[in-house]
DNA sequence: TCCTTTCATCGATGGATATCGATACAGAGG
DNA sequence: CCTCTGTATCGATATCCATCGATGAAAGGA
């Protein structure tokens, strides 16, 4: 932690404190809540999946994926929290799909 | 694990498997662990720093961000790691900047 | 009503991670 | 050589997470 700022003539040196607002806190917080969600392989393979085929029901996942039942639907919860997929009830399944506009939010981070 | 499939009049009830390849194993975990740098809130607040100010070198992000300077040495190299964010050394400082094609790689994930 | 199927939740556990202080390294200037 | 400053790495610790078996909840069929 250094206390002081550099001189001036360092300041030139170095790169100065830009004038653009930086990103809110709260607002880093639920991006990297985004991203949390896509941080495992499974995540990423479900929701490329359903960028495929659109909607799937759990029971198609657990035998794509060599993974548990419960182990999957947790993966859908996180998913689910995140605001990237939604769910729907049709008698005994449940039926995921791709929230629409969830990929949009994620583009702004890397643009001045 | 269920290890029947449903009946044939099920299963147009459910959901088939939709004939299109799955994403590899490996391609999910490369782009899980690119999601993964970007899964905490200080690391995307530095991405974004770093796409309004193009260039910056380590003292200012200890200063902008309340973090000991060896936690945010941790975050640059995780982003580094990642590909993410690319580093040089100018005399004594160290300079980062966003890795140019690193957006572009994220992208494919939502697309059929 | 009872049974089966589908999905969600709970509790436990092994492994990963964010954070810090202490320390090592590297470059510039005496 | 030594010192100072800016970064990187190391070791430790508290917390979080992915995974599973067991269990609960909800809906449909016999």
């Amino acid at each position: 932690m250094n206390a002081l700022k550099p001189l001036p003539v360092l300041q030139s040196i170095c790169c100065g404190d830009s004038g653009n607002p930086p990103l809110p806190r709260a607002a880093a917080e639920r991006l990297a809540e985004t991203f949390k969600a896509l941080s495992d392989p499974t995540r990423v393979a479900i929701v490329n999946r359903l960028a495929r085929v659109a909607e799937t029901c759990v029971c198609d996942l657990t035998a794509a994926f060599e993974l548990s039942q419960p182990t999957i639907s947790h993966h859908l919860r996180i998913l689910r929290d995140a605001g990237l997929v939604e769910s729907e009830r049709h008698g005994t399944w449940a039926y995921y799909r791709l929230a629409p506009d969830a990929i949009e939010r994620l583009r702004g981070v890397f643009e001045p």
